[in-house]
DNA sequence: TGACATTGGATAGTAACGCTCCCCAAAATG
DNA sequence: CATTTTGGGGAGCGTTACTATCCAATGTCA
């Protein structure tokens, strides 16, 4: 398969194919001479990873890279699969927001929110930075999240994630590949799934009490 | 309240918000004279509203422009707040992806998932096609989500649009805003809460049987 | 009163991002 | 032998979200 195949393979112009192996996102096809390569399978695969998880999971470039490197790599030992991923994911956080000194921050809200769940999570994962910041920017903008919201919240998400969790495939490569794609992917889905199951759950309530 | 005074109280840089201004996002202050304007609270608001939407939601500045538009536009009825506000959200969607011709998006498939479900839901509704392409991308890339699974993904994001309805207040203009917002920031929230469930989630299980 | 800061208004510049276009000479295809 | 395609590389482009600079009019403070 020629450069030109794998472009309509794929719907994506020949000329960004060269920009994916320019930024090494795409790995170079097998020469054949100079002027010739060969490409496959797993290029297709990988261009369309690319675009999944830019235009449906809104990643840039430069994480992409991230994840298809953790995807290349020599497979991380199957029980610190997720922790592997999640580290691959996290950073989204643009680092400390400008602090608008009177909305304060309470450092560490999450961490006893947390405790008193009992939830068992690393005290640096990065998450609960990115949590505590959203939550914070509820709060910035007049709509209160209290604990017995959040652990609400909470409890959905804890059986979203033991389905997520539950379906990853037992050999680690493709355990690996599918905990980093069904992060990324099924985000969208799920905030799909909220706003479709707002519209239902407004209407049902509203019919048993107009 | 000077200029200068807003752009201490938010954090954001004079010129930003002069930028904001020209862009319809900040409304003007009360002009004192041809050269001093008075801000208040309700620029703070504003302003504070703007980043949290940009900055955690990660929403464009086109969009929150539109959200903006429609907080303060007078209240819609009640009833149909939640409608208004996910017309307002929804256009995430970048028009049709480039269909790869091999994977075949099967048309109307969350449509009949829905019906199996009972869920009723606009059939318009612009976040049917989010899922469905949302679906679609998960498939591309090899990692399936059966109707099961799909199933029980949405039983959870029930429970949370459960905990959405009930949370929105009963005033018409406090709804727009509680909805509008809580969509958008309420998001990021869930997404970490998924992360740190996953690691929870992961650790009980690994001790349970490792 | 006068130095200095700030204002609205406007224009232009910047940096990152994600392509997209064009050039080349070597090689393959028809 | 003409045309197409390749790898390689550089340059340009459109969008986004600022940021910087300039202006003359107007405030503020000593």
């Amino acid at each position: 398969m020629r450069l030109a195949e794998l472009s309509d393979a794929t719907g994506v112009a020949v000329a960004t194919l060269k920009y994916y192996q320019r930024e090494g996102l795409l790995h170079p096809g097998r020469a054949l001479s100079r002027t010739q390569a060969d490409y496959d399978a797993t290029h297709v695969e990988r261009v369309r990873l690319v675009r999944a998880l830019t235009e449906v999971g809104g990643m840039s470039l430069a994480r992409v890279k991230r994840v298809v490197d953790v995807l290349a790599s020599p497979g991380e030992d199957r029980l610190h699969v997720l922790e592997a991923a999640q580290r691959t994911l996290a950073g989204d956080g643009t680092g400390v927001p400008a602090c608008d000194d009177d909305v304060v921050v309470p450092r560490g809200r999450v961490h006893e929110w947390m405790d008193r769940r009992g939830w068992e999570v690393d005290p640096a994962d990065p998450f609960i930075e990115d949590l505590e910041r959203a939550w914070a920017a509820c709060d910035s903008v007049g709509i209160g999240l209290d604990e017995e919201r959040m652990d609400r919240y909470a409890d959905h998400m804890e059986g979203v994630a033991d389905v997520d969790v539950r379906s990853v495939p037992s050999e680690a490569e493709a355990a690996v590949r599918h905990v980093v794609l069904g992060t990324v992917l099924v985000d969208p889905v799920l905030v799909a799934l909220r706003r479709l199951a707002q519209q239902h759950v407004s209407r049902t309530i509203e019919r048993t009490r107009p």
